[in-house]
DNA sequence: TTAGTGACTGCAT
DNA sequence: CATGCAGCCACTA
C-alpha cells in the first residue's frame, strides 16, 4: 500500500481502519473490507482479525462486517452471533430472513475521500 | 522455513 | 436451495 494515513503500515491496521469508516447502520463484508483494505482475498483474515478485536476488547464496530451473502457468521459461537444481530438491528439494519439482510440496501460504499488519499501519494 | 488453521468466497454437485 | 470443496491471505506454532 502507498499512502500517507499514520495507522496503515501492516494488514490489522488497514482493517481497523477501514472498519472504523463504515457508518452506523450500515455494513461491509469480509471480502469487500479486506479489498478496501488493500488485501484482496483476505476474507479469512478479516473475519480472524474481528474476532481478535472481541478478544482483546478493542473498539471496532466489528458488528458491521457480514459475510457475502449479507448474513451473520457464527462459526462456533452463536451467542455472539445473536449480539451482533442485535447491535445491527439496533442501528436500523432489517433483517429479513433469519440472520440475513439485503446488502443492495445496506452494503456501505466508501466515498471519493477515500480513494483519493490512495490515489494522492501513488501519482 | 514449513505446515496447519480459520467470523471467507465462488463455483460445482 | 443446501452442501462440499478447493483456493486464498495472514497468522501461528
Amino acid at each position: 500500500m502507498h499512502n500517507n494515513l499514520p495507522d496503515l503500515e501492516d494488514f490489522r491496521s488497514r482493517v481497523y481502519h477501514v472498519t472504523h469508516c463504515i457508518p452506523s447502520g450500515r455494513v461491509c463484508t469480509y471480502g469487500h473490507l479486506a479489498y478496501l483494505a488493500g488485501s484482496p482475498g483476505a476474507a479469512r483474515a478479516v473475519g480472524t482479525f474481528m474476532r481478535q478485536c472481541l478478544e482483546h476488547d478493542a473498539q471496532v464496530p466489528w458488528q458491521r462486517v457480514i459475510n457475502a451473502q449479507g448474513g451473520i457468521s457464527f462459526k462456533g459461537d452463536l451467542v455472539r452471533a445473536t449480539r451482533q444481530l442485535e447491535l445491527l438491528q439496533n442501528e436500523g439494519v432489517v433483517f429479513h430472513r433469519k440472520f440475513i439482510c439485503d446488502l443492495e440496501t445496506y452494503e456501505w460504499e466508501p466515498d471519493e475521500d477515500y480513494w483519493s488519499v490512495d490515489f494522492a501519494e501513488d501519482a
